[in-house]
DNA sequence: CTGCCAGTTTTCGTATACGAATTCAATTGA
DNA sequence: TCAATTGAATTCGTATACGAAAACTGGCAG
């Protein structure tokens, strides 16, 4: 029996997993079986398959003939979200470079300091994590929500390419340079150089990507 | 109990409710129950629940508690989806123009042809169809299916919008000024003048909905 | 006539069950 | 040793049932 509780279990299970896929805390060998999950969370394995449905149908999963799975990305619909990223990106971040509070300035300070650290520590978990909260920020100040969820809706599929391309060595001093240049421009409000700097953001990632291909096929 | 059929029984309800709200044939009056549905089916409820949840999840209905009808959509969001609109179509349609097939530029000249005879029979429906035609041919033509597919969500939504856009007399001829001219960029692959040519058309059709709007405050 | 309250109805979320399709595994035959 | 085939296990789609929550309805008080 389901534990009484406001939200409806299927919507509860949804963000779960939303949460864990979009933290990258799943990894490519996982599988979910609707009632294995129903198990986790004592209940039927309907709300589950509701959750897991509704996942894979928006692209955060695959669902496969043995549960569902993190969705293999195929270098086409890579290249292809990189172009939706370079057509809506730049313009959701000078959108949001107004809407930006003093808090959030205050997190993409830290957040760009803790970039800048891993110059020198060469913590790649860190300048991920850093990454992540710069991103997080700016998107979440997006004023068009049809706009943000548009964005949201396929950056949690290019997780793990994101996760990959920043080991690329050549791109890291780009990057944290990147990182300050924006900070520099949310705080400055200076929508029009924010929307060049996302630009070459996102251009810095495809470059990243293609090189990894590139050397990957050596 | 469900006839033997291929495809599972929620997908092909999924797909007739689809084809059916993407055509406009449902009225913001109606409202849908699982058990009602599913009796003119005659499946249980389950199929039909997974396929109404999968369309409100999509945004094609919404999810009240007395059954599933058209979302009704605020003038914000309209607002919002101009915005994408305004951002991805031109760039989508530039892409597109190089995969038109010959097939594809006569279903063109015959709409661009239908668009013109409105003119003097001041045919709105007919119209209408006209631009449903030469937008669902440019539409499935973009090679990055990514793209095509976010394009394809939101538009819809907005059905109800456009075909109430489309009533408006001031923009009757600029909008069949603007089919002959793209259909004359698309056939000279002219891809930056395509680009350019679609930027003006949302630009139409959102002047459309803002005067539409103002007279109804009126 | 109007606004509020209780009973009824509708609708939804979830539980459980079963058949069908698919995959896995083990045994058999070359 | 390896490939094929057949039986078992897994997983999914759908059917049916039940309790809970929301909405409607009718009567009652102001």
């Amino acid at each position: 029996m389901p534990r009484s509780a406001k939200r409806h279990m299927k919507d509860q299970i949804y963000d779960i997993f939303l949460g864990r896929i979009q933290r990258g805390e799943i990894s490519h060998g996982d599988r979910f079986v609707d009632t294995a999950v129903a198990e986790e969370f004592n209940v039927s394995r309907m709300p589950v398959r509701d959750a897991l449905m509704r996942l894979s149908h928006e692209g955060y999963l695959d669902s496969t003939t043995r549960g569902f799975t993190l969705p293999n990305l195929s270098m086409r619909q890579i290249c292809e979200i990189f172009e939706l990223r370079r057509l809506l990106e730049p313009r959701a971040a000078a959108l949001a470079t107004n809407q930006l509070t003093d808090e959030d300035i205050a997190t993409l300070t830290r957040a760009v300091e803790q970039s800048e650290r891993t110059l020198e520590t060469g913590d790649i978990e860190s300048l991920y994590a850093a990454s992540e909260d710069i991103r997080r920020t700016w998107i979440m100040a997006v004023p068009n929500i049809e706009l943000r969820d548009t964005i949201l809706r396929y950056m949690a599929q290019i997780q793990a390419v994101r996760m990959a391309t920043l080991r690329d060595a050549v791109a890291h001093e780009t990057l944290v340079d990147l990182h300050r240049d924006m900070l520099r421009a949310f705080t400055a409000r200076d929508a029009a150089k924010v929307e060049l700097l996302l630009l070459r953001y996102v251009l810095a990632g495809e470059d990243s990507f293609l090189r990894l291909k590139a050397r990957a096929q050596d």
